[in-house]
DNA sequence: AATGAATGAGCCTTCATTCAT
DNA sequence: GATGAATGAAGGCTCATTCAT
């Protein structure tokens, strides 16, 4: 009922020169869209090997069990979400210029990270057990923080910012409306309809919300939004 | 061994007298539980029939099938949080109180609704699925947008409101920060700490929230957070 | 005993007429056979099904799991064999003749009850741990050692046995060699030969055994086996 | 998971410098406790392969499949004991002193031998198809019985044992107590208690069973045991 | 309106074993 | 001799659901 692998198709079941590591990558890729398609306990272990180029047996070669497989996988979207803030530079620009790249850069990051934010909603599901266990989480958390940390130095430093701003509540807040605008867009335009999700609007949007934080953060903004009607 | 399901050790539950309508609310009340705390496809109708008063036949006599229990639920909740919002009554205040009101009442209102947060969590890994099927669900939502609605009106009539300021995206921005706080407190406090979430930080978030919003509405208007260190 | 209700030898899985009752013990009777055959990790669930009138599925209803089955099975036969004792009478015979009987009763029901023989033999594998768990089995153990005890009293009352007698050593004793009689009769054959084995050898290996029991309990009994040569 | 069989946490075993006995000796050290423990079925190649200082592989190597293991492992412990019962000198006792001795010794050989215990309980249970099968282990049973037709020859040419006594029954009845008294302990103790496991009520009943035998054998044989209470 | 018994499908997992190097 | 990678088969168990009464 399972593996119809023998179909005259283009399963490459042949010729692979022994690479664990590829086929490694592969169940993993096809993990992370399963499980975040369809969460933990909805995934299938079944499915998953049938569409890898690999057998179900090889999944519990590398990764133990399904509980090992899914914290593959959210480790692994961690330290690609994560990577992607280490390439972000913003050490050239000045505070303002700075904090609004980084807001924007984590609002669209979310954005083209869907898998990512499924399966940290998923995740939080499972009350972050997982993540809990995972010993390469945490290390990669730092980064974002720091950035923000030099930003907000620099920015009171030079008295743009206000002195009590704070990193930690800087990028919750960021966090927030960024998470939200992706993980909750299937019930809020159920409920309320899709006009905030087309292109024009959710460009507006993330402007809003940078002329929001700005004002909040530096000293003196004058916030530029809502000013004309929508 | 723990006597899951159908295994022969049967029950001897307390005769309900017959009251077809208290049956329902109970298996009703268990089923948001189970749901809420394992997701859709991770809840079990064995667990959830163990839990309740009557039995799990019951369950499908009055719900159908396992979905149908599911969208009961979800219909619930809604119903429940939308009915709370109903009671809030800023008609009487004037446009800043009553703004300010209606972002305290929301945040609040999630973070004592961890069922609906994690059942709209549920539902949107489900991609609004069940909440689109529902009929009654829509109805809801029009009350709270109403009230918004309202206050940008009175707000703007007495110039005191950006001309641009929109009810719609209020609601989402508030939305946003009130659901994040409750849904993403897991994995959050996992990768940065419990700090943003003791009662104090969460008293000064809510107020700097309110604080950011009200200086992008009100024009004029001095934003106060953030001015002192944390 | 063993409910061949099967007549004509066709699987009848048609027309039982709700019969939970027949159900179990038809279960129970296929996987005692299985489990003695081939002990807890080497019976096989699939297997047991097979041959029942039922399916895979009703093992787990009834009996929760293999263990729970494994458990049942053994409490089952510990139940027959005990029932079986408790059926020997010899209250009215005088002592002397009351301990040779039921020395002789011990040893034919060893040799007829091979399954009890295997599924002890299975359970001191896994020292005991499912005995244990039993709140049947303890209580069935009385019964022999009461016998024992009265004898032994009645015995020494009139002057016939020997002080130091004791029933409890009196039943370790029988059961020892009655218990190896069965349990190591294939090594044993297979090293030595099956030569004790026929039915001759055994009721001369018997009568040498009370003998020799007798001659220890009983004062100035004088030993008559091993007086003329094989 | 924790990491059983082929998941690819791999090993970092210091590497024996290739001496193929010592890695034979190795895996059947190992492979003889798993298997005493966990029966042929209940037995775990990888298991075993984790604990032994070689890779799975190599079992496979040197042993053919799990069975050739099981029967290499099987013929170790026979050869064992039988190499203590080598051990025993007995030539120089005289008659009863002899079979006294060599009652005691295979008592005590029962107990400081439970591994081998388990494994012929376990190849009984498997109908000694094992046994049958080895080519050394048949030649292994000579000795003891060898033994036992000395004294035997010894003590009816002087007079003081029965015409009738026979070293094959001989062996058969001190094997039966000395066995039993390991391979059920754990059954027995869970039905009527560890009384008779302490090492005082051991000495007794060791002593009780050489007298029982001794008056069997011995003409004019006074037993001495159960004269007194316990 | 209610219940104990029954069920088929399929899920996660493990096992002994072999291949390619 | 030795190793990591790979595998088919099946094994125990659970699930949502329905039947018969």
């Amino acid at each position: 009922m399972d593996a119809s692998e023998g179909d005259a198709g283009h399963k490459r079941k042949t010729s692979w020169k022994k690479d664990p590591e590829a086929v490694r990558r592969d169940i993993l890729h096809i993990a992370t869209q399963e499980f975040a398609a369809h969460g933990l306990s909805g995934a299938n272990i079944n499915e998953i090997a049938r569409q890898t180029s690999t057998s179900k047996r090889m999944i519990y070669y590398y990764f133990g069990d399904k509980e090992g497989l899914y914290q593959a996988v959210l480790e692994g979207v961690y330290a690609t979400l994560r990577a992607r803030e280490d390439d972000l530079d913003v050490a050239g620009l000045e505070p303002v210029a700075a904090l609004r790249r980084l807001i924007e850069a984590t609002f669209e990051a979310h954005v083209t990270a869907p898998h990512f934010i499924r399966l940290v909603m998923i995740e939080n599901i499972h009350n972050a057990e997982y993540l809990r266990k995972s010993e390469i989480v945490p290390r990669l958390n730092r980064s974002i923080i720091d950035k923000l940390e030099d930003v907000c130095a620099r920015g009171k430093a030079v008295g743009l910012f206000r002195a009590g701003v704070d990193a930690l509540e800087l990028h919750w807040l960021t966090s927030s409306f960024s998470f939200y605008n992706v993980s909750n867009r299937a019930t809020f335009s159920t409920s309320f309809g899709t006009a905030l999700y087309s292109e024009a609007r959710q460009a507006a949007l993330l402007e809003r919300l940078v002329d929001m934080v700005l004002a909040s953060v530096v000293i003196g903004y004058e916030p530029q939004s809502w000013n004309a009607p929508v």
